[in-house]
DNA sequence: AGCTAACCGAGACGGTACGTCTAGTCTTGCG
DNA sequence: CGCAAGACTAGACGTACCGTCTCGGTTAGCT
């Protein structure tokens, strides 16, 4: 994460992915040194050193620039892998979720694209989208049990990533991260215990 | 909701309620009109015609105002009752939570209040010790059915409402109300499956 | 004037005259329509269905394209024609220059370019280049008069179309075109009468 | 001409002069160094250590602040006093005009909002009914040399001070202050020819 | 009864950021 | 190499709010 020093140069009529690269880390570094209330697609572009129509060209909100943040940083993130039984895949996949939100960087990306979520629209529906394909990709963890008897068939596996994840962001909406690993693990049991064949 | 019309004058050297409570309804006016985007303590200001000192005089910050409005707007709602039975306790609390998220005023509020922690240390604080006493008083209903013998000693009471409330933060900061008849079932029959005795 | 339509190709290596053509038609175009306050660079280009660059290749500044399309207007103008009669010749002078003045385009390209000059140097003197030059050409009338015996000897020829240019640009210059033939009579009464023999 | 160095504070809800006087201060010396072409709103804000809001608030346009600027910088101008003799007079008021307009700052101004005036038609008028109330005073002279049988009556009195203003703005305008003293004696024996009894 | 202190509506202040527009430069890809 | 196209940095435009301050007026409570 360091600052553009060097002036870059149009390299014509196309997209410079140099300035898309600098704007998104610039973004993300305003974000992480001035908080939510201190990012301003103003600031972004004074670190940037881009003019502030470059980003208004691509993206048009400072929601959209805070989704593309946060999607750009997720790719250098490792993917929660299951290993095959049930209690051990939803304590991984809490763990994965809280390790995530523990991050001072993602948390305050993800908590700043929850916010804006709430006063724009698009970012809103844009942000459920996102949500509903991360929970069909994770609950197949619960369908795998299921297919192998460890779970009982007539449950939704749908709703169990998403009672894991709300339960995560509620503790990352109000900063409440102690004893984490004690609610982990009240929290999987309850669950596997519910669900169980 | 009405706007106010006719001025009000100075009552002296105290705190004129009536220009707390003209505030606290044009800000909840505002905020519903216009969403969180364009809640603005100008704005707010103008609806009450009230000066701007005159506010930030009782309210330090805008998620201060927002705060107070939420606590202003709540005492109109009934408590919910619990019933003696945890599967309808449990039922009924998610239901409750849903019908308020659903209100579209309340709903927004909350949201608001939400949002605005993200960006505000202070609201942050204060919402987080909300929560906890309503998760303490909300958690004394798993107490008596733990007394009654239906649930098992060994569950942490404190953990129920708060996956409840979660998950209803989950639905509500997405907005995603679709099935929720359905999303109630499937949580609770999931949660009571594991914790009863 | 009328607007470019179709798409014009390059035709290689070489400047194509319809493309300048077609920039000096909507750089007049787009004075006509919004003034000298929405006159740029921008707008022409967008008009003319050309590139920025293709029109800073040819033209240095704004000044330099309004000049261009000063001069080319002007050719479609007949020339002032002195008929050998010393009032006769500067109340057809000026009657010609008020006639050119009070039209629409003219006018308004003139203004431009008299503003233009004020902020640039290099507009001011192509001005006056330009101005000494029909100074020179139209003190002819005068020197034929004294040559004629009209006009005294010691009148020095070039004051004279500076005089009657300067009022012109003075009522155009402030948009008072009222009374014109009543002004002519008096201005060239007074000069007739000053400079006779 | 100095820079405002130290914060000014609000005094209330009313003007305050201190800005006000500021802000015209900055603005004349943002015109002085820059031209024209670097006048603009932001670059007086700046220098003067004032808000934008606060010069919007005021001035609605940068025409108004420059004619504004002109008016508060020609009260330490002397007025021109005619002496009694129609060639001493009218050769002192070209004296007079010259003397303003190859002032480097008053030439500047004068420059400027007659520029300003060709894009705005606000300005336009404003400055046409200064020139006209000018011309008011100014022909007065012509009057009293009438009077006093110097001058013929059937002289319009207003035309003169136009023609002679018109003359000295033609040389403004053009940047051409080479024999001035020639051109008012040349200008002067001309007019004074022509309407003397 | 007069004085002080705090409140009120109002609105100006210096600022920051908004989202848009234009300037002038540069590169691409076609002809 | 010229052309249309359009991206780029830079910065001004005019507007909306921010949080602070003073004004002029009003009233409560103390002296």
């Amino acid at each position: 994460m360091t600052d553009v020093k060097e002036a870059r140069r149009s390299i014509g009529a196309q997209r410079n992915p140099a300035s898309e690269e600098a704007i998104l880390q610039a973004a993300e570094a305003v974000l992480l040194e001035g908080g939510l209330a201190n990012f301003s697609i103003e600031a972004v572009a004074r670190r940037a050193r881009a003019g502030k129509p470059t980003i208004y060209r691509w993206w048009p909100s400072k929601a959209a620039l805070l989704l593309d943040v946060y999607q750009h940083h997720k790719q250098s993130h490792f993917a929660f892998e299951p290993v095959g039984n049930i209690r051990a895949d939803l304590t991984g996949f809490l763990e994965h979720l809280f390790t995530v939100c523990e991050n001072e960087s993602t948390g305050a990306l993800i908590r700043s694209v929850i916010a804006e979520a709430q006063a724009d629209a698009a970012t809103s529906a844009a942000l459920a989208a996102y949500l509903e394909g991360r929970f069909r990709h994770s609950s197949e963890m619960v369908r795998m049990a299921q297919a192998r008897g460890e779970v009982r068939a007539d449950v939704d596996p749908l709703i169990i990533p998403e009672m894991l994840a709300s339960f995560v962001w509620g503790r990352l909406l109000t900063n409440r991260f102690d004893n984490v690993q004690a609610a982990i693990a009240a929290v999987v049991d309850i669950i596997v215990t519910g669900i169980k064949a």
